[in-house]
DNA sequence: TTGTAGGCGTTATCAT
DNA sequence: ATGATAACGCCTACAA
């Protein structure tokens, strides 16, 4: 039994291809009821699905769209993920995900492979410092949508969906000073070449500069748990005064928590704790855990509404540029207080 | 400036399309070097790029594997796609995610959509309670796993890779009931019709049997947080004796903890607890939580080579019926002790 | 209301 | 070592 085609239900049913077509496109208008009902029938008696590959061919949309995640283990990607799904699926879009893995050479391969898929659109959360590395994407014309994080020299006229991160970390930075803290430890974790997290940390800096309290970055990269405790309880003991650790990122914070418990360090009593977080899992860790709160799914959302909007697919005039439609979006951190911290 | 196609590299490198198509698909051996690399210089200067649809017509495959997991936005699925990806893109399959969101419905559609694409395989984490749901995948040939759930009329000839669910449970039951618990509370949250929560059930409720312990089950449905807290609170008022309350899925955990929260119930004095879990976080709340634990990525690695075998990617014969390379796998779930819980 | 035929970009077969 | 050409399954003018 090979595969069934049109042509097998347009002779079963004793009507032509074009007919098929028609019927398979919903094209009911010129077509009489009883021809309906018999390829109906057909249809469902020889189970014909239409081939998606063959449709491509004669079309120009694949309505499919290529997704890369930079890391598909963090909840925070893949609750980005969620956010996109939700929208695309509804909407009548497949969508092929990537995983870039931390890798800037595998994000690059997977470009290619998505677009030699011809995806109708890409939305990515980048792992490229610079912009240069989605050029192809650009000169080929497909939509795109880059997310949560930004390459300093991003052209104006591609979408962007991000969080407040600078101003957030900005105004936390201020609210640490004024709570009486002498010094802000910063830890990222950037395994990529790109994050998130630098404008986090520039957004610390400048509040401490203009509090004139310490900001002491640490970059934890891809070192083990051992080089953790030892940076930690190092900084520590070279600081005098009030100290709190913030966390850039959900992930890290399990770190560090493994940390402060092998050092035998307490917070909030030896330190503060402050962390990103994406999910709800820390606010059960003792009595909770100062935040800084993104919505990964409403990021994911708005870069899809995004991407749809270029592609056209809402209605909208699908002619000239797409790129024309590119919007640039931030999207609010929110606070979530615990007593992780304590005001002097 | 249209798509760039075999037909332009040919025309401006001055061959003929065959040998085009030789080059792209690495034909080296008859050719000159000459033409090789006029070939490769056309190419880099029209950015061409294969059309993968265009591909698709030609060869029976599309290498393209079709994934269905229950729930995105829960870690489990999120982790068990990490794993499946991780063996299908080093193996030159791109994946198309579906997210079926605990809704049979949903993932019928999905199945359709996906067999439109003419994928070359399928892995599903299933929702439906009867196989029927899956019967058109079987007829159409398509290689096919299940994974981390199971049907229970599952024909023998269709891929399985599942936890070691209901035995692990039992031990668990047993390793209570020897603690000194008198009463074994296990809350399910079952929104989909099948789960892997009923094998664990099960397996609470043989060892309860064999101890003579009191085995309560509680689902929680789509109840909502304080139909929990009351439910909780009355279960634990009608018990007398030593109560343990386990929960069977990670997610479900946070609410647990969040009940007892509210209602004033510490663990492990008044009350112990257990949980399944897929993730790390829990290990720091208090001392730590006795779990059972599985591993999602392993379970992804498992179905995807069982997977490849069936296409035969790997070198086998990939003649004959894919399905008689169907194995089934069972996973173990290992068990993380902590304090959560007391020995009387 | 229904049918015919050409073409989408590739690859496979069969020449040269 | 290289070419010409016929499919693959579908859609869409253009006819009837």
């Amino acid at each position: 039994m090979a595969k069934v085609t049109i042509a097998d239900i347009a002779r079963e049913a004793q009507v032509s291809v074009t007919t098929v077509s028609r019927f398979i496109n919903g094209n009911y208008g010129k077509m009489s009821q009883a021809t309906r009902t018999r390829i109906q029938e057909t249809v469902d008696r020889l189970e014909y699905r239409p081939s998606a590959s063959a449709r491509r061919m004669r079309q120009q949309s694949t309505h499919v769209v290529g997704v890369i995640v930079a890391d598909i283990s963090n909840v925070f990607s893949s609750l980005l993920f969620s956010g996109i799904y939700a929208q695309l699926q509804p909407a009548g879009y497949d969508v092929m995900l990537m995983n870039a893995n931390n890798s800037t050479t595998q994000e690059h391969d997977e470009i290619n492979r998505l677009l030699s898929q011809e995806v109708d659109g890409l939305i990515i959360q980048p792992n490229a410092r610079e912009f240069a590395a989605y050029e192809p994407i650009v000169s080929s014309r497909t939509p795109l949508v880059m997310v949560d994080r930004e390459c300093a020299d991003q052209p104006d006229g591609v979408a962007k969906v991000v969080a407040d991160n600078e101003e957030s970390c900005h105004r936390m930075g201020l609210t640490l000073a004024d709570m009486g803290y002498d010094n802000i430890v910063v830890l990222s974790r950037t395994r990529s070449e790109i994050s998130a997290q630098a404008a986090r940390v520039a957004g610390f800096a400048s509040a401490a500069e203009e509090r004139h309290v310490l900001m002491v970055p640490v970059e934890a990269d891809s070192h083990d748990q051992d080089w953790l405790e030892r940076r930690i309880r190092t900084t520590l003991d070279h600081l005098s005064g009030r100290t709190v650790l913030v966390s850039l990122m959900g992930p890290l914070l399990f770190d560090i928590l493994a940390a402060l418990k092998t050092l035998g360090i307490r917070f909030p009593n030896d330190v503060g704790l402050v962390s990103f977080d994406d999910w709800r899992w820390s606010q059960y860790v003792q009595d909770g855990i100062y935040l800084l709160e993104q919505d990964p799914q409403a990021l994911g959302r708005e870069a899809a509404r995004n991407l749809l909007d270029q592609i056209g697919a809402r209605g909208e005039d699908r002619t000239g540029d797409p790129y024309a439609r590119s919007r640039q979006i931030t999207l609010p951190v929110t606070v979530v207080e615990a007593d992780s911290v304590l005001a002097r």
